[in-house]
DNA sequence: GGTGGATACGTTATCGTTATCGTTATTTCG
DNA sequence: CGAAATAACGATAACGATAACGTATCCACC
């Protein structure tokens, strides 16, 4: 019964035969370049329509050398952190005709490279590298020979690619100077994969303040960000525990995962120790008690980030590098202030998961 | 300083005349055809290296009618749920020589259907498709055209794709009859998307319980599947709280949020309102009280997903249906059984991330 | 020495689309 | 009314890679 359609798809070719033209003409009509008859346009839609003829597109990128996709590459689909961006670069590329092609490199160097090269195979016409963890060399070797590149919290190669970066720093300055207000004095710093450039930043800001106050941290331990990472630190923390008051972490899975751990072993959090996260995913705000953190306008970020490729595929480098603040999200993890809880509640209800 | 690559990158040609032979002998090499000279082989590979030749997929993709690229549709890459089946996909393709496109169809029936055309024009060699919010005749229009489909949680259309689900059913069953063991009798179903179909299953699961006991549902509540369905639900359900003991949500995102309101409402969990999620997400184990839920094997859903799609390729329709079972994870939103403590916190603990 | 068969290459044609240029018919205007 | 402009369309040739086929060379063996 099922009419099986020709093993072959309809080409302009076929569409042409049908309505009784040249391919060039339908090719002229569905591109709306103009110079084609009136019933001969009608014509020609109709016997596209009639076959479903859908243009190839390999044909068409082989022909225009434009392909019309673009790539995002981040290091962890499964970290509630990426998906938003990707959903806000997704939000932006479709509209104006872009497909996304969106790459996890499940936190490997190596496999950042291959998909770089990968990507450079599909011909996309531009990338968006989320916190790339190659190094300045490895980097710029691989974004060189792409098109357009946008960088998100990777500052090289300005000259290579445009740059949007969340200023991590002036938000752990933030929580760490609150928390030194509060009498805490003896932090430990979670921090995240070693080659991370926005780890560093973060470090940094938790060194300037504790140094402005003649203070060092207590412990500065490198993990995987995520869930794994907060129980490994825990477990390096644990002997000790007595010994620190605050925890400022990488992310907010590190965070997570530390204060479970904490919790089962009875370290009381915030009274004992505070722990401050980073990215405000959802979970943040469910957990008991809710995570301080510092919040970022994820999907903000993503459509920031596909405006600036699409510009630069564009040949429109207008802005080359944009920094944005992220916001202190004051929750339970870290001490109410006496003077401030009334504006503090206000603020966790707007932060409230819509 | 820097050597400016040449604006058009180089072909076969190009790699031809460095290495002083035709384009066929240097295609011939780099497909390890045979046919080649060994000291030929030497230089070919030399120029194409020095060159940095990079094979254009377009053009191989027109002569070979594959694109070597494999499509994942997911209603919300947002959802944790999504994410990890994305991973296990990609984990198979790559090795495979397959490029993974994900798309997001931000749970719009309308945007699934545009967006099977979108990898339709790209000409994906297959299409993998969780949970299709489409219509039984649309979903079959739209991935008829398709060399090769694989549907996550839908059975229909068994004769043009492979599927794999999710015995849901099954899954709610165990639960709500523990429940009822335990004297819960007054259910509601949080019930997700209506079109969705595993929402079906589980609600026949409940369904089928209750009037083995002759009990119906309280209430029946449609909602999205995110954080702010759950919100919407327990507006709904808090006037009435007082005639509900039980709550089985489509997903363990409507179950946090619904929770976070009713922890908010002092509507106690689960003494009062006993709750039950689905999926299994990372955070279900992390607020408190822990999330009882039924567990899916997500990574292995890719997984057995994109094997399942790369046999169909290959013309190897093996496997035409799969069912797999999910795990109930017994956490504290439902009552312990005093009798199986001791297995349930041993269940737990195995549950723990890892 | 000639025939057969490897082996190592080059030529040609093709995938589907479209820019370029050419051709033909139609209109416009001095 | 005739010349020139305009419009509508077709033929050809690419884009880059590669099957299919053709050719040239060399060795083996009768």
């Amino acid at each position: 019964m099922d009419v099986k359609p020709p093993l072959r798809a309809p080409t302009v070719t076929d569409v042409a035969a049908a309505a009784g033209v040249s391919p060039m003409t339908v090719s002229r009509v569905l591109n709306g370049r103009g110079g084609a008859g009136e019933e001969t346009r009608r014509r020609v839609l109709e016997a596209a329509q009639a076959l479903n003829y859908r243009p190839n597109a390999f044909a068409q990128s082989l022909k225009n050398d434009r392909s019309n996709t673009v790539g995002i590459i981040v290091p962890d689909i499964v970290n509630p952190f990426f998906p938003e961006i990707i959903r806000g670069a997704e939000l932006v590329a479709r509209p104006a005709g872009y497909t996304l092609l969106s790459c996890n490199v499940v936190e490997d160097p190596e496999r950042e490279e291959e998909v770089l090269g990968t990507l450079l195979d599909k011909r996309v016409d531009g990338v968006i590298i989320c916190s790339a963890r190659l190094d300045e060399e490895r980097l710029l070797r691989a974004i060189q020979p792409h098109r357009a590149v946008v960088l998100i919290n990777r500052s090289a190669a300005k000259r290579f690619a445009g740059t949007i970066e969340v200023d991590y720093r002036a938000g752990v300055e933030a929580v760490v100077s609150r928390l030194i207000a509060q009498g805490r004095r003896r932090f430990v710093f979670a921090a995240g994969p070693a080659y991370s450039h926005g780890g560093r930043k973060r470090r940094e800001g938790v060194e300037a303040v504790l140094s402005r106050h003649g203070l060092s941290l207590v412990h500065d331990v490198p993990c995987t960000p995520d869930l794994q990472g907060g129980i490994d630190v825990a477990a390096r923390l644990k002997p000790s525990a007595a010994e620190i008051d605050a925890v400022i972490c990488y992310n907010d899975l590190i965070a997570l995962g530390l204060m479970k751990q904490f919790e089962m072993a009875g370290i009381a959090v915030p009274d004992q120790v505070a722990i401050v996260g980073c990215d405000d995913i959802p979970a943040a705000s469910l957990v008991s008690p809710p995570l301080t953190t510092l919040r970022i306008a994820k999907q903000d970020l993503g459509e920031m980030a596909m405006r600036m490729l699409l510009d630069r595929i564009a040949g429109r480098n207008a802005q080359q590098g944009i920094v944005i603040e992220p916001d202190l999200i004051l929750r339970a993890t870290t001490p109410a202030d006496a003077a401030q809880s009334h504006a503090d509640a206000t603020r966790e209800r707007a932060a409230a998961p819509i």
